[in-house]
RNA sequence: GGACCUGUGGUGCAGCUCGGAGUGCACGCCGCCCUGUCAAGGCGGAGGUCGCGGGUUCAAAUCCCGUCAGGUCCGCCA
């Protein structure tokens, strides 16, 4: 039908008689003698030149057969890659004809999303949604060959799976032939894959849809993609290496450019300074300590067991209002207050400055090398909950846009095992309860267990958590011991999990995995805030579909094979 | 579950503080004119339940309350 793209002619094809075919992206008539057709595919834009009048519209079909010539002088447009020539002697074939879109199909404003997402067939067609979903394309192809180059075997795992209630809530799904029982749709294919491992399959990988039914944000949909891959026999640097090819790789198809190697930092480094398990490492701003200083302070609010500043450079020319919406901030994220100095020539400015004792003043001076102008923000809590307020303010104050900037990748390692204790006093996984402690803290898990490191580890891109993987217990005494801090008892860990650790009872390898997200790292790749625009269909924030409907009820019919019966709204 | 922002012809905005006739701009759409345009140009035209409901008022796009939808965030996301 077609013997070419648009975007693929150029001035050595002169003379040449091509049928093309696409969307009309514009037409402009000179009268009955002479109109301007610019074509439409998935290449780029051509024009064909009609001697005579035209009746198509913008977004018809059309093929046109026309021959390639170069344009009069004058007339080229630099602007267009195929600005130097045109199609003359045209010919041009309805093949559909079209309404006028509902919005305008072109780059130059902005479309309210709503909008694009009724119609994601439209938005389609403007060149940012070609330009990232193509984007996403060749990052999965790049991921693919990476994987496979490191010895990596695709395996497809199942959508329906058993319950296994875990962390995040499940999307359920109904069994026709089973009455009142269910699968759920994988939060991830973790079990499956260390099953694989059980397996013999030593080097797995799969580009792998998974399924949370939690609240959705910018950078979390119901349903993701993650790069999910496990190895035997490998230690935690190995999977590091691994992943940091995959990803490096995957950066130099899509930006042209390969990072060098990724950083490393421990958990515990990069909550002591940047208040968070997810260092945006584009700015620098780190937290500072000044508990020594304030171990004996008479200052009521500084009597803590931690003392946490933050400089802001150039900070002291805050208004007054935005040094009470910082501290507003700073409650709302649990502080107990927001100290803040203003250092200008010769002194501290600030509400609590006349309280402070010289060797107090001096060490909040002494932040960071803080000079004349710039602000200090203080907190004083408990060491955790003083790193994360100053952390997240650091990220509120200093932090450019996700997209903007460069790509900062940092490994996090000696993620804790336990992140605290469940309202029935029992200690929670950090990460989940199949990750191998820190051999040299095996002791401290019945002595002091939230002190136990565990080997989990965390993939971080501009302050965006990528994805986390761990090295995995293979061995039956420790998973127990790990249980039962866990407060799961046996006859529950059997319920639970009984087929994988039957599966281990018959010899299971060391083995260690990982996964990170897809959508956000081409997020980044694209430039883009939001994961929204590197999906095709993604869900709004209250998880509908606008251009389908969905979530929308079925027929009775369908009701009755599944057994369901509806017994509230709401 | 909570906080905040947005909602005005098909699209993108302005109007809202401080109430006074659906007022304005750009794009698109329809018709006519136009032989080298390319964000074509000129002339004319159509198109509105100001998200929805209630309240205050002589009078509401504008103020108040509620609600729906979209977004950002907190909670949640092993």
């Amino acid at each position: 039908m077609r013997d070419c793209l648009c975007a693929t002619l150029n001035a050595s094809m002169v003379g040449t008689r091509v049928s093309v075919c696409g969307w009309v992206a514009k037409r402009r008539e000179h009268g009955e003698h002479l109109a301007f057709l610019d074509l439409r595919d998935r290449s780029g834009i051509l024009q064909a030149v009609i001697e005579g009048s035209l009746d198509v519209r913008p977004e018809y079909v059309v093929r046109v057969t026309g021959t390639v010539s170069l344009r009069p002088e004058g007339t080229r447009n630099e602007r267009l890659a195929t600005g130097d020539i045109e199609l003359s002697e045209c010919e041009v074939e309805i093949l559909a004809s079209a309404e006028a879109p509902p919005f305008q199909l072109d780059d130059r404003v902005d479309i309210d999303e709503q909008v694009r997402l009724r119609y994601r067939f439209l938005d389609f067609r403007r060149d940012r949604m070609q330009v990232n979903l193509r984007l996403r394309a060749k990052v999965n192809s790049s991921l693919r060959r990476s994987m496979e180059a490191q010895g990596f075997c695709e395996v497809e795992t199942p959508l329906l799976w058993a319950p296994t209630p875990e962390g995040s809530r499940e999307f359920v799904v109904p069994s026709r032939l089973h009455p009142g029982e269910y699968y759920v749709l994988p939060q991830s294919p973790q079990i499956a894959k260390q099953l694989l491992m059980v397996g013999g399959f030593d080097r797995y990988f799969q580009i792998a849809r998974c399924m949370r039914d939690e609240d959705l944000r910018a950078d979390r949909q119901f349903e993701f993609t993650q790069l999910d891959l496990e190895a035997s026999f490998v230690t935690q640097d190995d999977i590091l290496a691994f992943v940091s090819l995959a990803v490096l790789d995957a950066a130099e198809a899509a930006t042209g450019v390969r990072p060098s190697t990724i950083p490393s930092m421990t958990w515990a480094h990069a909550l002591d300074r940047y208040g968070t398990d997810k260092p945006d490492l584009r700015f620098d701003m780190q937290l500072h300590d000044l508990s020594a200083a304030f171990a004996t302070t008479q200052v009521k609010a500084f009597s803590a067991p931690c003392v946490k500043a933050l400089r802001v450079p150039g900070g002291a020319s805050y208004p007054r209002s935005r040094l009470d919406q910082l501290t507003e901030q700073a409650k709302e994220l649990g502080a107990k207050g927001l100290a803040w100095f203003k250092v200008t020539s010769d002194s501290l400015e600030s509400p609590l400055a006349r309280f402070l004792s010289e060797e107090e003043s001096n060490a909040i001076r002494g932040v960071d090398g803080a000079q004349v102008g710039d602000l200090l923000l203080c907190v004083a809590d408990e060491y955790a909950p003083a790193c994360k307020v100053l952390g997240a303010l650091r990220v509120a104050i200093g932090s450019p846009p996700v997209s903007e900037g460069p790509h900062q990748y940092v490994w996090v390692t000696e993620f804790p095992m336990f992140e605290g204790v469940d309202e029935d006093g029992n200690l929670v996984a950090a990460h989940h309860p199949f990750t191998m402690p820190h051999v040299e803290d095996l002791d401290l898990i019945a002595s002091d267990p939230l002190k136990v490191r565990s080997q989990a580890y965390d993939l971080v891109l501009n302050g965006w958590e990528l994805g986390s993987g761990s090295v995995r217990i293979h061995r039956a005494d420790i998973q127990s011991r790990i249980f039962s801090a866990l407060g799961v008892s046996d006859e529950e860990a059997q319920n639970r999990f009984g087929f994988l650790l039957s599966a281990f009872k018959y010899g299971a390898p060391p083995h260690a995995g990982f996964a990170f997200g897809i959508d956000r790292l081409v997020a980044i790749f694209a430039g883009e805030e939001n994961i929204r625009e590197v999906i095709a269909y993604p869900k709004t924030q209250s998880g509908t579909d606008l251009m389908t409907g969905a979530p929308k009820d079925i027929t009775e019919r369908q009701k009755r094979e599944l057994h369901m019966k509806i017994t509230s709204k709401g």
